[in-house]
RNA sequence: CGGGGCGUGGCUCAGUCCGGCUAGAGCACUCGGUUCGGGUCCGAGAGGUCGGCGGUUCAAAUCCGCCCGCCCCGACCA
């Protein structure tokens, strides 16, 4: 490609919208262009770069068994009101009406469609297990877009769907996918982990996200170096010691005027934050069938600890969860500040199960000023769910070894999830097994976001010059340089028939033929940032020789005109060999 | 959805507080010359409904109201 005819300009400064270091540096290399929040025109130089990613995912997903093929983008809402996600889910989803008036979707994601297939194709066991995949756009109105292409609304995925007879042949899938999505990161040179991780709006069984390490991740991991186990804050455990046993004190109402948070009260009666009992009042929005209801959940934590919106969502199987408003927990007979699960009418109770273990809390009285000292779980309240309702945090102990914990943050890069028979049940995929059967599919799911695979290889490999593209992932791998010089054209021959002598030995390059000056077009090359770059200049041509530097290094290299080839030849083996070291067996970790 | 910020030519920004002549600068772009190994230099040009609508005023980029858009923090998020 000659950089004269590309359809993209380098700026010389990024605007000013852009933050993080990966949405600069591709605003400014020309690989991307801002639509509206969230939504982004791929240019040329990005669609080869996401072209090679999405070609590195077909070729591992074809090694496990996948079969492509292309999903729709818009579907009939039916299908998602069979599952009920179009009742579950809020405004996150595109929906629009035909001119027939009817309801349409922008896919989020393509279960409901894999699932409508499934019931009309599959038919018996002998249609069983398949691997199916498609890279495809998808739609989320995301309420906050952030971050160039970390998070966008409209954006492309892979996404692939596994159908099996029986839980064996799922857990077979997803082992697959687990290592195959280890290899397609690998190949882009993108450091990732596995964690653990909660199912959100899938369902389903289990699930992990591969983890892009990054102070500017959304997510929140937990990682324990001793034993390895890692997984998102939404769903980490922790190992909870309980506190020595004493006996049960009556209860005291003692008066704490302005006294309402944790560690005002903590001070004042000079207990630990431990001692005492910290309330949380949401509204949970809950599916019942078609309808959804709304419930007062009122959590309750050990004050030493913080609630854990993930968790208490799945313990009270809430669609949605927010804060209550002051007049909603009035309603209910609480007291904001002061507030107790003693004598509370109509709410649903949730409590931490480290709260029945730990005797004579200080919990609210319900009256303004006044609190209620040695509260005890079963005598004097008891929850309709005990179950665990806390956030890790660094520091905390590990609940496999006794560890600590460690806390970073991360960009989810991609997903595995089984979801087991949650859509084959509503949707009726079934198959007849050999003892003639009707059973459910047994389905899994899983993705990985190419645009964000691009921008987290940008946020990872870069300078302040520019970007530095691994060899994967470069959308050439040759960037060629020409500094003509004053009334001599024997370096734009040179120049001109390297370009064609290089392409022809299948090297993708990109030539710089531009008339720009030598600046200009050296720093170009380092801002779009290919692994490899030859200058042709007037100087150097009349010695038969070029220059040959690598990106990724100061040092510039006088070889011969004749030896170019070779050398760019060579030096794109020993990347890519560089590369290919790196794809390695990972161990399952549960 | 809550809090904050911003919106002036393709990009970065000044001017807005305190209303007043043809609305400015740098970069980018066009033309001419110059230079030629790390964003050359000189000259000439083109390009702007000052986010939109309404109001106040003799007069609005500037003041007031409503709306829209974008960014950041939070809530949310396969």
């Amino acid at each position: 490609m000659r950089m004269s005819q590309l359809f993209s300009q380098t700026l010389r400064e990024a605007p000013a919208e852009a933050e993080v270091i990966s949405h600069r540096l591709l605003l400014r290399a020309g690989f991307i262009r801002q639509l509206a929040a969230g939504i982004f025109t791929s240019m040329p130089l990005a669609r080869r770069s996401l072209n090679k990613i999405e070609n590195i995912i077909r070729d591992e997903m074809n090694a496990i068994g996948g079969q492509e093929m292309t999903m729709p983008v818009v579907h009939p809402a039916d299908i998602w009101k069979e599952t009920q996600r179009w009742y579950q889910i809020g405004s996150e989803m595109g929906r629009f009406k035909d001119k027939n008036n009817r309801d349409m979707v922008l896919a989020m994601t393509h279960e409901e469609v894999v699932a409508d297939l499934v019931r009309k194709e599959v038919r018996s066991y002998r249609h069983l297990p398949r691997l199916i995949y498609h890279i495809q756009t998808k739609w989320r109105d995301d309420p906050r877009p952030r971050a160039g292409l970390i998070r966008v609304r409209e954006f492309t995925m892979k996404d692939s769907y596994t159908l099996d007879a029986d839980w064996e042949g799922l857990d077979f899938q997803y082992r697959n996918h687990y290592q195959a999505y280890f290899n397609i990161f690998n190949r882009c040179n993108l450091p990732v982990i596995a964690v653990k991780s909660d199912v959100g709006m899938m369902g389903g069984k289990m699930a992990h996200e591969y983890m892009y390490l990054t102070p500017i991740g959304e997510d929140t991991l937990l990682l324990c170096d001793k034993c390895g186990y890692s997984a998102n804050r939404q769903i980490a455990l922790l190992k909870k010691e309980a506190p020595p046993e004493e006996k049960m004190l009556p209860v005291e109402k003692i008066a704490t005027p302005d006294c309402k948070t944790i560690i005002d009260l903590a001070n004042l009666l000079d207990v630990p934050e431990s001692k005492t009992a910290k309330a949380v009042f949401m509204m949970a929005t809950i599916p019942e069938g078609m309808e959804t209801v709304e419930k007062f959940v009122f959590a309750v934590v050990r004050g030493d600890m913080e609630v854990n919106e993930t968790k208490l969502a799945n313990a009270v199987k809430a669609k949605e969860l927010r804060p209550a408003t002051e007049e909603e927990i009035l309603a209910v007979g609480a007291e904001p500040g002061y507030a107790s699960p003693v004598g509370l009418k109509g709410a649903l109770v949730v409590v931490d199960d480290l709260i029945p273990q730990s005797p004579n809390l200080v919990a609210g009285a319900n009256e303004e000023g006044y609190h209620l000292r040695n509260v005890n779980y079963g005598r004097d309240y008891t929850a309709d769910i005990v179950t665990d309702l806390v956030s890790a945090q660094e520091g905390n102990i590990c609940v496999r070894c006794g560890g600590k914990y460690r806390e970073v943050r991360g960009v989810e890069v991609g997903n595995i999830f089984k979801l087991g028979t949650r859509y084959s049940d509503s949707m009726g995929c079934t198959y007849l097994d050999k003892d003639g059967q009707e059973k459910p599919v047994i389905m899994g799911s899983y993705g990985i976001g190419s645009g964000r695979c691009l921008a987290c290889v940008a946020e990872e490999h870069n300078d302040e010059l520019g970007l530095k593209w691994p060899i994967s992932v470069a959308p050439f791998q040759v960037h060629l340089v020409v500094l003509p010089g004053k009334n001599d054209q024997k370096a734009v021959q040179t120049a001109d028939q390297m370009f064609v002598n290089l392409s022809q030995a299948g090297i993708e390059v990109l030539y710089d033929d531009r008339e720009e000056s030598p600046g200009v077009k050296f720093n170009d090359a380092d801002l779009i940032g290919l692994p490899l770059r030859i200058t042709v200049s007037d100087r150097m041509v009349k010695q038969k020789s070029v220059e040959f530097k690598l990106r990724n290094s100061d040092e510039k290299e006088t070889i011969a005109e004749g030896d170019a080839i070779t050398k760019v030849k060579s030096e794109i083996t020993r990347l890519e060999a560089e590369i290919k070291n790196k794809v390695v067996e990972v161990p399952f970790k549960d």
